[in-house]
RNA sequence: CGGAAGGACGUGACCGAUCGCUCCUGCCUCGUGCAGGGGAGGAAAGUCCGGACUCCGCAGAGCGAGAGAUCCGAUUGUGAAGGUCGGAGGGGUGUCGCCAGAACGACAUCAACGGAAAGCGCCACAGAAAACAGACCGUCCCGCGCAAGUGGGAUAAGGGUGAAAAGGUGGUGUAAGAGACCACCGGGCGGUUGCGAAAGCGCCGUCGCAGGGCAAGCCCUCUCUGGAGCAAGAUCAAAUAGGGGACUCGAGACGCGGCUCGCGUCGUUUCAGCCUUUCGGGGCUGAAUAGGGUCUCGGGUAGAUUGCUUAGAUGAAUGAUCGGAGCCACGUUCGCGUGGUGAACAGAAUCCGGCUUAUUCGCUCCUUCCGUUGU
RNA sequence: UGCCUCAUAGUGUAACGGCAGCACAACAGAUUCUGACUCUGUUUGUUUAGGUUCGAAUCCUAAUGAGGCAA
């Protein structure tokens, strides 16, 4: 029984179809790199694919109502969306919210999505 | 007049710009591009009660199980619901009226409102007795005794216990009492071309009263009910294994290696014809069989599509930023300024009706309470 | 999304409709030079709100919370 619910992120305007699958979600669990913020967690993994992909997890145990697992699944997908421009290419990115991201503006997750990506090694300085 | 609480009703929100997501339509130099349009709720929630829809099952009857229970009407297509609304009837509870109790009347309020003389079961403690009634304290009569008392009998009015003790009040009556008798009230049964659409009410007659409560214990009566649920179901359909069919190889087949050969494993069966024979058999050919190969068929798993919607996703869209209006808080020189907020509860997954729960705001309405002022 | 089950003290569990117990834990005391063990005593509860009943943890209804099953 899966008790999270995951969502496929659409993210750069050009390519809609930046799904992770069951495999791909795998993959990037499997390869053990993960970074952990005050809103959520990054996992990282180096893929073949010319782009970057994003999955979002929200598990039930942090948020039994509906209305804050949707939240916090927009809050870090607008994150990714505004940051996707200074990010490499050829990663998949799986977040994963925790309880602070609760309460929490859209610029605060993503300064903390920044902060991360600069841990991990993700941030391009040359674009913008 | 102000405030608070509860309930009812209404409202859950606007405009512009930029970036982004999803669906539909149109267009073309087909990029997954451009343009236009649609995109959360009153509760989407809980899943409490129903319906649509889908699949499975289905001769008839009975048993069992579950659900419901006064009457009438309405609820803007029909139908259902433990729904809502209105009216009616009979009850429970509380207050008041009558000196008091019972009864009765008035007002308010409540409810899942058939049956307790069909049967079973239960009714703790207290109390003599708790259900084919009974006699603890009493009351009265008779006998014995100086007396205290004791024996026999009558009685169920009074006391006491309890939630509940075989109608209530008043009187007659009596040794004392008792529906034993009477009046009024209540009750049972029967009748009713009285009233009402009906539940029922009224009236008449009769019975001194028939014998407690619980059916949201089992049960009885009447009525209704097949089961599962979109993760229902339908369509397409890999790989592997197994099954059916056709063709083919066939006494050999398969595997391995150093591949005209060797090794290992399994099999080496039956029938017909011909040849041969030392009559034991042997050989050849054909057919069948074991087994192998190729093709094909259907079931069906993963998976995909559909069911799916003038929101319609499917690891599941409805978001972010800025400005204005609005709202809230504070300050105020009453012009406004500052800060907060996109409000609270909360996020669709087949659809619809009802119920319940959560909650913002209101020159709205009702009830209760508090404060101030006036009479 | 649909379906199902459960709720008793801090924890784990009992209780034909009749004063709600048991074990561990906690606290206090005794014992000991001190602690442990042991002994004695005490505290704490029927998820909530209505209803049925003389009387409800138990029966009924609704709510709340927790858990489970089906791809």
């Amino acid at each position: 029984m899966v008790d999270a619910t995951r969502t496929i992120e659409t993210v750069p305007k050009p390519l809609r179809l930046n799904r992770l699958v069951s495999a791909q979600y795998k993959t990037v669990f499997g390869h053990k790199h993960s970074l952990y913020g005050q809103t959520m967690s990054v996992w990282v993994a180096p893929s073949s694919d010319a782009d970057r992909k994003v999955g979002v997890i929200v598990s039930k145990r942090i948020f039994r109502r509906a209305v804050d697992r949707n939240r916090a699944k927009r809050l870090m997908r607008e994150a990714f969306r505004q940051t996707a421009p200074s990010l490499v290419t050829g990663v998949h990115i799986v977040l994963i919210a925790r309880s602070g991201i609760k309460d929490k503006k859209c610029t605060e997750v993503m300064k903390d999505f920044e902060r991360i990506a600069k841990r991990a090694k993700l941030w391009e300085p040359t674009v913008r």
